[in-house]
DNA sequence: TTATATAATGTGAACGTTCACATTTTAACC
DNA sequence: GGTTAAAATGTGAACGTTCACATTATATAA
């Protein structure tokens, strides 16, 4: 029934309750090594009667570093899977940080720099940025303020020679496409997603590519925003324009959904005439009219080895960079069936 | 092109630079009134060379409280709308405080006594407590830790004499009931969420007063964990039951979602033969098959709210706790229909 | 002009840690 | 048993701010 004011307890009254120095206390919040287990003992003992929990700002303070992690969005408005978020949350307390969160929606010099202000205003002890857009702007910003803070990139290009962690869309897209293929389509459509995406860009490369490469002229594709809506759009385009497809290829399963929307709409059935692919396999799409095939990607696990990886690198920071890659896996459901 | 090690600048540089005492550079960074004008500027333009941000460290230390808000949710696994997350950056940065995380899977002491102490060695200003579930250990963390510090939870059940902001999930739910009745459906069944969630409850009951009131025997109701399969499962179990009902409520959309999918699977056509409400108002649900009837809930404008009126809050601690009601909408789309 | 209030600025201490040492205790060896 | 190394602990200063005052400059009034 402790309704007593948090009264702040300080190292010096741990030191005082278990008859140390405060500098030894401070070893053993540290986990130093030269502290004798009885000593050890007594002082958590003593912390934990009194409640003490160490002051971040004084730590932070006289240690020129903040057991603190900063992660930049940019635009996460559309950027589905806010669920890497939890998990992120979820791996930086495992390893004794603490998140502070950041989204830039426009990349303009002021919004960047805020966002840097912040970032040296915390001492963070590293930077996560998520940049699936391309952006100048980002890449100055890395070079002008992070020199020296430990950064991970997500979603960035695939090839890219600063420390990332990606997921291979191309792999995805070329899993999809091959589906189609191996299922007889030749005439294959696409949905892609924003241009300026580099996922979208790789994805849509690489269907092109697959296509090509199995001497198939790549059909149609038109450039959605991601929403449902602009899926239900792009068929109308896509069916105005008079262009003949059996597959159809969309870049997220949202604008997978508009799209068998439209479909039903102009009357064909899924997977009898048109074969449909999705891309992310969001926890609906099983359930979508019909289950929609689609590439499985594990957000979650992005986000967590994206804190994992750059824990690693604060750690050793002089290690060479590296690019990590997560493959997606193809999901297989009942929108897409083999040419008839 | 400015290579140079980010040395840090402090209050004395800009002090020295603008010609005044750290004291007034302080005053300026902090908005006191008494600095002239002139001398603001030239402080101001200092700032702006030296590319001078303070160190939040030794300012939450010396004034022994942080520009920092505590966001606590509770299994945010399940709690869809992480958008609501995005929306309170935006508002705690536009009033200048930074957003700290925390996730709280599972409701031992033990999980809550980390919460805590995060809370209280980062000293921050105010909390934001998500807390869908009903729990007896949330209101414990309130009475022994937060005593002082500004405090606003959201989701909470309504009536709640905390300062909370919730969307009035009953008044929701008599809105998609009326519709249904409206329309001439009798019989309605439920697919309610985890009752354990005080938004489910409210739900739940909010139906089987609406019900009552038009003097309509509730159907039977089925409790669902918000996910599509359980929708899917629910619809299984209601027409395995033998039940007769020409109109059904779910919990969620995805459960709603699901619960479409086995209708179809059963030979049963929407809205022709059943119509189907949902809750949320997710973006994909304008498209799914048929597009889907459901209640709109603006989860960004509670999370904005929240973080506003903590702030309201902090600066007016002792302002009487009020209770911020947020009223959600009907969307009516095609899945619901005439009773025939 | 001179006294007086008020605005503007400056000074020393404090916040609660960690760091770089200095010192003491304990163990190890010949 | 004395020397030496290593382990364990302690001390003063520093981190970059804000706070509570003290002081100085400026405006206002008599």
């Amino acid at each position: 029934m402790g309704k007593e004011k948090a009264k702040s307890v300080t190292l010096r009254d741990v030191a005082k309750k278990s008859g140390v120095s405060y500098q030894t206390v401070s070893r053993v919040i540290n986990d130093h090594p030269r502290v004798s287990p009885q000593t050890r003992l007594r002082v958590i003992n003593a912390i934990e009667e009194l409640g003490y929990s160490p002051n971040r700002a004084a730590q932070s303070l006289a240690s020129h570093r903040s057991r603190t992690l900063a992660v930049i969005t940019f635009g996460i408005d559309y950027y589905g899977p806010a669920q890497m978020l939890i998990k992120m949350e979820q791996a930086a307390r495992s390893t004794g940080y603490q998140l502070v969160f950041s989204n830039v929606d426009d990349l303009s010099a002021a919004e960047l720099r805020h966002a840097a202000n912040t970032i040296s205003s915390w001492k963070v002890a590293g930077i996560l940025l998520i940049t699936p857009i391309e952006s100048r702007a980002i890449d100055g910003l890395q070079d002008l303020f992070f020199d020296d803070i430990p950064m991970v990139q997500l979603d960035i290009e695939i090839g890219s020679k600063s420390p990332s962690v990606v997921i291979e869309q191309g792999y995805g897209s070329r899993l999809a496409t091959r589906h189609l293929i191996d299922l007889g389509h030749t005439r294959i459509c696409e949905i892609s997603g924003p241009l300026n995406w580099f996922g979208a860009v790789a994805r849509h490369q690489s269907w092109r590519k697959t296509m090509l490469e199995a001497d198939l002229e790549p059909g149609l594709s038109i450039e959605g925003d991601w929403t449902a809506e602009s899926g239900y759009q792009a068929v109308r385009e896509l069916i105005d324009s008079g262009t003949d497809f059996t597959g159809l290829i969309a870049g997220n399963d949202s604008m997978a959904l508009g799209a068998m929307r439209a479909l039903h709409t102009y009357g064909y059935r899924i997977p009898e005439e048109i074969s449909v692919v999705g891309y992310d396999d969001i926890s609906e799409a099983a359930f979508f009219e019909p289950p929609l095939t689609t590439i499985r990607q594990e957000f979650e696990v992005l986000g967590q080895h994206g804190i994992e990886y750059l824990v690693e690198r604060i750690n050793n920071p002089t290690a060479p960079p590296e690019q990590h890659i997560i493959y997606p896996q193809l999901v297989i459901r009942s929108s897409t069936a083999a040419r008839t």
